[in-house]
DNA sequence: TATGAATGAGAGTTCATTCAT
DNA sequence: TATGAATGAACTCTCATTCAT
């Protein structure tokens, strides 16, 4: 029953330095992170995960309710870290095209900076939102909400189509880096995923552009 | 993709009482996209499967190596089928960007029309993709093609902008849809997903088009 | 998922003959009294029952739900028959005082004849009288009314004291048998249990009767 | 059978802070007869002894070697504390079923004044005779002694029947007390236990009596 | 072909007990 | 003494798969 520490933003930081006690809570979530991204949520096994983390089975079930729980808490931190960063962000952007553009950066930057968290993301959330708690798809209407924002915006100051379907314009925007992080995860060969951002959020943003501009 | 409607994707045929077999061989098919649809494929049971085809349990090993090669015939022959109808369609129309249009409404009409088997691609065929036979990969890999081709295509004939990284404007072009999907599978009321291929479809066109259309 | 057949009464019969198939839920009851006589309850495994009965675990769980309901059944069915019986053979016998001696005999001779069974009862029927499903304590209430019925018969055709109380009588008769079947039980050396109840029954019986007797 | 108000029975008395180190050995001991009483012996766990005592886990094992060790502490001092009291009592008195009256008086008194050790009693006494430590059986070999002893000389003086075996006869008087205890105990509503004590013994007193009596 | 009883490996989870602090 | 985080053995139950009928 050891507390679990405040939860840091930093999802996890295998830093190098000191393995301070009592981020044991840390070590298993990355663990199983890994273990997730390597098999899938369904075919890890708690014993991997434990394995992985240097502790004993049960010392899992200290920090978690169950295996269910694990996932949910590593989708959940990240998730949570990145919608906050990007609130931040964005309320320093005035455009809302730029505020797009930016928003396309984050995503792949984040999800490119840890595989084993973008795999989790591209394999399990998508289950998760239908079979496991509904939470985690808290998030995601959270991070739609964020989207669409800034697509009205950009209607209401002429930026954009005002006849678009702004659910429809979040979805090709969410859905386009969506599968750019798809497609990276499954690639044999390593790229930089953040480089592809511009690309992406260019096509989406004309496509969305009012013909006069 | 498919149109599991049709029951002329069937993978066997047998000879003499084709009919009675195929019949069985479909029902255990159908009955396998319902149940993972509803519960996800490793949660779903084999017994439940057999149960709502009508059959016992060991009848489904007559007709698949396992569980999973339910799994995977089903995506296989739905995605087949698709393949097969988009390629057909697709070389009657001359204009690329008329070719995406035309493709993005038979994708969402194929999915929209069955949603047992929209739900199986949206939450399995990654994690298949990942961890199951990379089989069903290789008709992403086709699907991709055919976008592709149809860019190159428009490229070269000046109506899409040359500079613009086909493979990523393939990646926008699919993830778009997929996401229409995905919130259609998700969403908690019904509506016709097909209606949306046109707004789609001029969004990701509208992103790509050389600037002087 | 074999139906059980019709629990017909003879709860063991260990006969020898002809080892019938579709008999294994038998064989699995009579293997969990004789490993739950062994070690209790709680410490006995499902494995060892179904080691004991010559099954595979998973068997176990086709003919029971669970390691209490193989409990249960074996009590429950045990508790069926004997109570059957004894109505069916008091029935024929007029005097209250006879029918008691006749019940201690049956009650004697049915533990007797079958230690594991007896040990279960004497181990286990309280614990899961108030802890597991009450379902059994039925069993204890339907005897004791009829030893009551006996009692209150034998009150109103002058046998026994008016003023004795009913219920800490039947108390009594019941107690007296029960603490014999636990020393019988617990004893390091074998002898017939059933041969101490005429000697029970007398003490019991003289102490209700009336004074003028 | 225990008078535990009095915290006087503690096996273990150190030397210099005995006060507070009985204290908390009787705290946990308290907690766990109410533990075990709600859930059994083998639900209980450990935790939840020392929570119920206020106490981290590892205290307890300060204090007992381990779970049994508790439950039999608890047993074992309440009989001997018992037992040690009814010898004293007995003493007194020269009647043999006087003796044997007020025995019964006093099971029942010291049963019916402390419910969750009466549980104890009633659910975990024949388990553990049989599968814990036969220790705790000494003590109802003991109590039987006392029991025996009085028959015997209530044989000898003409009171009781000398046909009688007096083994089976204390089976009875104590058969009799035990049910009493185990129906109050599972009973709905609260009653004085003690208050059947005499008619108790008035049944299986007049049952041992001679005739001429 | 079809059945469904039987199998048994395997996984998640619990909890008595220990031991460094 | 006291703590409570950590351990890891153990156990119940599930379910994909097989095979005798």
């Amino acid at each position: 029953m050891p507390k679990r520490e405040a939860p840091d933003n930093q999802v996890q930081t295998s830093t190098a330095p000191a393995r301070a006690v009592g981020e044991k809570f840390q070590r298993i979530l990355d663990a199983a992170v890994s273990v997730f991204a390597e098999k899938g949520f369904h075919v890890a096994r708690v014993t991997d995960i434990a394995a992985r983390a240097g502790v004993a089975d049960g010392t899992v079930y200290l920090y978690f309710k169950n295996k269910e729980d694990i996932l949910m808490t590593a989708i959940n931190t990240a998730f949570d870290a990145f919608v906050r960063d990007a609130r931040v962000q964005l309320a320093r952007i005035p455009s809302p095209s730029e505020k797009l553009r930016t928003l396309a950066r984050m995503h792949l930057r984040a999800l490119g900076s840890n595989r084993d968290m973008a795999v989790v993301f591209q394999m399990e959330l998508r289950q998760s939102a239908r079979f496991l708690a509904p939470f985690s798809h808290e998030h995601m209407v959270e991070y739609f909400g964020i989207v669409r924002e800034a697509i009205r915006e950009g209607q209401r100051n002429g930026e954009f189509r005002p006849e678009l379907n702004e659910k429809i314009a979040a979805n090709c925007f969410f859905g386009a880096l969506d599968e750019m992080v798809t497609s990276w995860v499954l690639a044999q060969h390593e790229y930089q995923l953040e480089g592809a951002a511009d690309a992406v959020a260019s096509v989406i943003l004309r496509g969305m552009e009012s013909s006069g501009t």
